[in-house]
DNA sequence: CTCGCCAATTGGTCTAGACCTCCGACCTTG
DNA sequence: CAAGGTCGGAGGTCTAGACCAATTGGCGAG
């Protein structure tokens, strides 16, 4: 009955339609969006649904209308729902994309769908930081790096040929690690405890040259994707830098823009 | 005076703090969103500075503080400002070093850096939307549509060809504007008081075909960088849906990642 | 039967005020 | 002088009700 973080009024919950479990301390609101998001996330509520009326729904669950439509404006925001002046508030699809990649902020369409690709370690090695890599990683000029290539296949074909270098002062031993069952972003996390949370890169299209046509599988001077991506941790160490080819006819980059 | 769009109410901007240049028919908590927006794009509000509580803002407004919420939500969601519980509300950065492009989000950098890139209309006309195009921007099929290709060029080389499509239900009369000496997004926000705020994109990396190959001045098959952009204004109205093609040689698109 | 209008329904916006929690400055106290 | 409590101001949540605008379906007029 008292499930509220601070605030007037009382959480009812009355009617079936939708009952919450009431968590202490937390807003209506947010109780409201995490349910609704359950139901439709389990498919309980089905695509295409028309839900109750705002005064309705806002009347079951005891809250008033506007507490109401705080839920449904996150709701709406991650894309659950959708509105329609006049008409009414239906459910979306539940898009179960994203995130394994998130700190690209781009995401892969090809590879990324539930597909779970392959990966296959072309060379690893520790190797010396060159003027313009010591540069971007923000070391001493011949200072020991671990090189990693690496090429992605997803349904068994190649997708990408990732190229990527860590500096051995923030992650000592990395290169000694199983690398080709276990996520090196994990292995960040888990045991060095810095994990990249900011980003900059830059793409660019460009012409395969003979050594990337053969691993990729495709003809000398097809269209690929270059990627190149500089990522810090909290503590804005630099903790990688990558150059990525992506197969042009297998690849698609989205984001989003504000402004 | 009332410059509302529904609802119950007036705005007053009677102080001096807030001055919104009033439009009628826009919501309220979107004006003010615009004009504090404003403020702080073009730095009259400096960085880290405190806005004043919510209480005394709203008042000066002539608005409830809820519906000032509803604008603070939104600048905060946008990451213009910050707000921190028991201290108060603080102007984030101004993030204004992009111009032209903002929108992209991307810097164009071998256009970008002050370089006045020159403009070659190569087709404007009103066509009639199909049935993807309709799907993208919101219309139904054969609704009319603005279509617009412009060839850009810096120091004197092609270096994008962009198709830009724009509803006429929004933009009526915008074909037969002056396109080639007026920025369409100039002429979007002073005549019709509609301005992309919000974006998607694609990018994709892919083979020239005869035809952009000749106007961008490149052989068969060398590599291009497609993207695919609608963008929508502050009341979620699509605005434009473009496919530009970049010359891979001449082009590199930068970004930042959070997360 | 068709067209157009009207009314009910639904989401969109807004209000005025209430209580809660967090934060920080200030003051009291040991 | 340091520790701790108090209190005012800030944002966070919530309400009950009002009016506006888009949509839709039914009903009446032609």
């Amino acid at each position: 009955m008292v499930d509220r973080a601070h605030g007037a009024g009382s959480i009812e919950g009355g009617l079936d339609p939708v009952r919450r479990a009431p968590v202490r301390g937390l807003a209506a609101y947010l109780q409201i969006e995490q349910e609704l998001a359950d139901r439709i996330e389990r498919g309980a509520l089905r695509l295409g649904e028309r839900l109750p009326a705002e005064r309705q729904l806002a009347g079951e669950l005891g809250v008033s209308r506007m507490t109401l439509r705080q839920a449904l404006a996150r709701l709406e925001h991650r894309g659950l729902i959708t509105r329609a002046h006049g008409r009414g508030t239906f459910v979306a699809e539940p898009k179960l994309l994203q995130h394994a990649n998130v700190l690209r902020g781009f995401f892969h369409e090809t590879v990324g769908q539930g597909v779970v690709p392959a990966t296959r370690t072309i060379e690893h090695a520790a190797v010396y930081a060159t003027r313009a890599l010591a540069a971007t990683l923000g070391l001493r000029i011949g200072e020991e790096v671990y090189k990693v290539v690496r090429l992605r296949s997803a349904r068994g074909t190649p997708v990408v040929l990732e190229t990527s270098f860590f500096p051995a002062s923030v992650f000592p031993g990395l290169i000694d690690l199983d690398l080709d069952h276990e996520s090196i972003y994990r292995l960040m996390e888990s045991r060095y405890g810095a994990r990249p949370v900011r980003g900059q890169q830059a793409m660019e299209s460009i012409a395969a040259e003979p050594p990337e046509a053969e691993l990729l599988g495709v003809a000398v001077g097809s269209p690929l994707m270059l990627l190149e991506r500089t990522a810090w941790d909290m503590t804005d160490r630099p903790v990688e830098h990558a150059r990525d080819l992506y197969r042009g006819d297998r690849s698609r980059f989205t984001s989003e823009l504000r402004l």
